[in-house]
DNA sequence: TCTATTTGTTAGACAAGCCTAACAACGTCC
DNA sequence: GGACGTTGTTAGGCTTGTCTAACAAATAGA
């Protein structure tokens, strides 16, 4: 249940590349590897060295790399919690798509499992509440705010405005 | 007005150390620098001399630290962005103190500037809707879900609980 | 099939940031 | 004012993660 692994941020970002690729192109190959991350072959071959040892990756020279189940756990994770920064940094903070892409990349190696769980359920609640009954609207007068800096008591308009998306 | 320094969170988190230090006890040393840090005082010598390389620190053998006008406003830029992110992790997310410092220790060299103006921007949106009136009606319908799961209409109910702080 | 291009591998260098261990300055207390 | 404990400094080493450059394997084209 405890995940005493402490990978580096490095690390992490190889395992959630190879996954990504692995799911657009079904294979991950070393080049590839290199150029989503903008480094250079000999630097993915350290990589798959470390994380063969941790048993995260499964790689034998000039083959295809592929996760291990734990590999993929591993993967999974930070991918989750990329998706739910991003989610919140354009959902509700209205941030453009490239800056909260940048800062979730960032971020998704910093939040502990407690942050990641209670953001998810943030996001969902903010979802739920933007299913058509008027429980989002908190978030409407916080744009509203974020445009105008002024606070208003903007009593459920029947009239909505799906802004954006 | 653009900063194009690139510290290492390694540096950024020196330089909130001293100005926290100058703060509490007046004069920043370096061993009070490196036990707040959990680092050798050989690693904080290093890091000074990488500092005041910058324009960030003013350092003389065997004397206090200070910053520089740059260094200051530098740490409190750091400072401002872990308090913002603390206050988002427990007085939104209501996460535990020990857990949401951690994170934001982390998470604070990670935020650009405009996800830290958008999260600003919340935290105000926030505070100002618990002074009283109900239109953080939802941030206590958020907590309710939390406990519980459920999305419920709690139609402002005109007993407030203060819970916690 | 042979050769050219692409892809992968290895060795060796380097920077950042930490460490230990030995040494130097400082301050204090008889 | 000298000896000692504390604090600061320096040298040198280690790890991580990157790079370049040279080499090796694979693949594709004629």
């Amino acid at each position: 249940m405890k995940a005493c692994d402490e990978l580096s941020s490095s690390m992490e970002d190889y395992l959630e590349t190879i996954a990504l690729l692995k799911k657009e192109n079904d294979v991950a190959r070393v080049r590839d590897i290199g150029s989503s991350l903008a480094v250079k072959s000999s630097s993915v071959n350290a990589a798959l060295k470390n994380l063969s040892q941790k048993g995260l990756v499964v790689y034998e020279r000039y083959g295809y790399v592929n996760l291990t189940t734990k590999g993929e756990e591993v993967a999974a994770k930070v991918q989750d919690k990329h998706d739910v920064l991003l989610k919140f940094l354009t959902k509700v903070l209205s941030i453009d798509n490239d800056i909260a892409s940048e800062d979730a990349c960032k971020m998704e190696h910093a939040i502990s499992a407690e942050t990641f769980a209670k953001l998810s359920k943030f996001i969902q609640f903010v979802e739920i509440g933007m299913g058509g009954d008027n429980s989002a609207e908190w978030l409407k007068r916080f744009n509203h705010y974020l445009r105008t800096g002024k606070i208003v008591e903007m009593q459920s308009t029947a009239s909505y405005r799906s802004k954006g998306r």
